[in-house]
DNA sequence: CTGAAAGCGCTAACAT
DNA sequence: ATGTTAGCGCTTTCAG
């Protein structure tokens, strides 16, 4: 790209071109180590030179060369999100929801982000990364049930932090959405509120929370000495299509439904279509509650009726997963740690009682 | 984090952790340079020794440290993408689609991608993406009418490419949608079919693309020796809730319009909804047109009838963008340059003929 | 409190 | 065809 300058727009640091620790030393009269530890806070540096340096350093715009940081001090500063192409490409995703957590603290703790997304081979990116050495650690996403991810990343050497949770026996650090009890919550609601014919419009089952979602809406029943009916749960996508689909199914059936508890609003959104095609109103003849993750334009809010739901919003799991990250290639905390963010029950008007 | 390695899962590479360039060569006999020559397919390395190195690299998993890599051949590989943090948070924005094209892009040349958010200051940003070399290149989106960021990057020195187009003197590269041509053609249609009261709904006044659509706007009534009706155009956001807006105060009043052309889908969407509450039926009583730049969930086929628009994907400004900067940034092209995509104008059933 | 010197892991010019 | 050497720009012992 043409490079013509341009007069004022930026103070006066025209030549800030060739700015790098040397030059600044030399103009200042004074060693690399010197204005390196001066522009670093060092102690031991005399309050007075401190300035004098990074006066000049401001004024030359002079800021460390990333590259050659990296390799003195042995990290990127650094991070990555893996993950499959496809996330962008899905018109339902919460994806973006968690990278805008992930980028707001990537920026407040001064450190980059790397974006790795992947279209088959996931291993051979983690390899990539790993051994390029390009970040310091990765965030990865969608855990299955039980997940060679793990094995793989801690062979590596490589910290990761995990956006959910596996059945396997090697450590790891993640940040969750407290699946079991939000399910568990909004199942006893309905149980409470006379329900028994409950239809649970779950994840597909290869995914750990989906697994973790149906034991807990089991529980529920259980922990109330009653029994789920049987194929109550539907393993199905997170998606309004197939919550629509799944609602019209059973509601079709011989013992119509008389709630559901969905994985996610996008299926509740289905499950109200299905409610409406049928005739039905929901909070009246049919209660419908749901796990909200705040996903950007589909909320439990947005609904009609309002959907009762429990909520974390997403974000903060992106907020989480980079912070947590970041402390543990900073050593700040020592891994495997864990974190489960709680949830609110939110009472709205889809419910109704029975009986 | 913890580094429990694990038996299988990665052929028998387990102790690649120190896999450098030296280690090789000693283990190969050879001295570094003619590792890192034949790794990198360098003629005047005999096939033999090529093979023998490649086999070696392989068994230790090793890959070139990128941090030190970059350092000595004063490219990042990299290319950074700078957006205001709030596009990750609106629910109508076509920014992944977007990150997608390029997202794909990137990878497939084997660059990486940063991220760089920013929530005010992106000025800021940019400055420190220049002067820190972390990238070699970035991506600028959602140009000004007349964008300072021009000036200040041509100055920085910081190659760039901007997603649109703005009106300055300073040399940039851009990839854009036909802007002009496509509202032109999508007046000129519902002029050739009869209508002269349109509205246009447009995008924010203070965007380029905006002004550039009014005036394509104005320039086919007088192709055709007619004039716009005053107070046709409307500059608002493009969500549906103001397409919606627009729509219902133009609709009551004392001359309705029989067309919209809109900038959007989510806008056209809006204009289908103020239809259906006027009592109107698009296709029939109303024609709709708009531009539809295929952002996921958000489809002109999506709506019914189904839209008649102009239609670019939005994910093919993503891979012009990214191809255009690396392209850039290796030297393969010299800056700058500039790329108008095509589009195509799909007659659907969202248009009637008048009189 | 400050400077000289080594080195992070790689590439590239300069031998041979 | 391969090896030697000198950096890339920074941080960091180690001296003084």
């Amino acid at each position: 790209m043409s490079t013509t300058p341009t007069k004022g727009l930026l103070p006066d640091k025209r030549l800030h071109k060739g700015a790098d620790l040397k030059s600044l030393a030399i103009q200042l009269g004074l060693s690399q180590s010197t204005v390196s530890r001066a522009l670093r806070g060092h102690h031991a540096i005399p309050e007075s030179t401190r300035r004098r340096v990074e006066a000049a350093a401001e004024a030359a715009g002079y800021r460390p060369n990333a590259r050659a940081r990296s390799l003195a001090i042995g990290r990127a500063e650094t991070i990555g999100l893996v993950f499959p192409l496809e996330r962008l490409q899905l018109p339902e995703t919460n994806f973006v929801d968690v990278l805008a957590g992930i980028s707001t603290v990537v920026t407040q703790r001064n450190y980059s982000l790397l974006l790795s997304p992947f279209r088959d081979d996931e291993v051979a990116v983690l390899g990539k990364l790993a051994s390029s050495k390009s970040v310091d650690g990765v965030i990865i996403t969608r855990p299955l049930v039980v997940d060679p991810r793990i094995a793989l990343l801690n062979q590596l050497g490589l910290t990761f932090v995990l956006h959910g949770r596996t059945e396997v026996q090697e450590p790891y650090s993640f940040v969750d959405t407290d699946n079991d009890a939000s399910f568990e919550r909004l199942t006893g609601l309905l149980l409470d509120y006379g329900h028994r014919d409950i239809v649970a419009v779950n994840g597909l089952s290869h995914f750990r929370y989906a697994a973790a979602r149906a034991a807990a809406f089991h529980r529920a029943f259980s922990a109330r000495g009653l029994e789920a009916p049987t194929e109550a749960v539907e393993f199905v996508s997170m998606t309004e299509a197939t919550g629509f689909e799944t609602a019209m199914r059973h509601l079709a059936a011989p013992v119509r439904p008389t709630a559901f508890v969905c994985g996610s609003v996008f299926q509740a959104r289905g499950v109200y279509r299905a409610a409406a095609a049928c005739g039905l109103t929901v909070g009246r003849d049919l209660s419908v509650v749901a796990h909200d993750d705040g996903v950007r334009g589909c909320q439990a809010t947005d609904l009609t009726p309002a959907l009762t739901a429990t909520t974390t919003p997403i974000s903060a799991s992106g907020e989480g997963l980079a912070g947590m990250l970041i402390d543990l290639v900073e050593g700040r905390i020592k891994g495997p740690v864990g974190r489960i963010l709680p949830f609110d029950l939110i009472l709205r008007d889809s419910v109704h009682v029975v009986r």
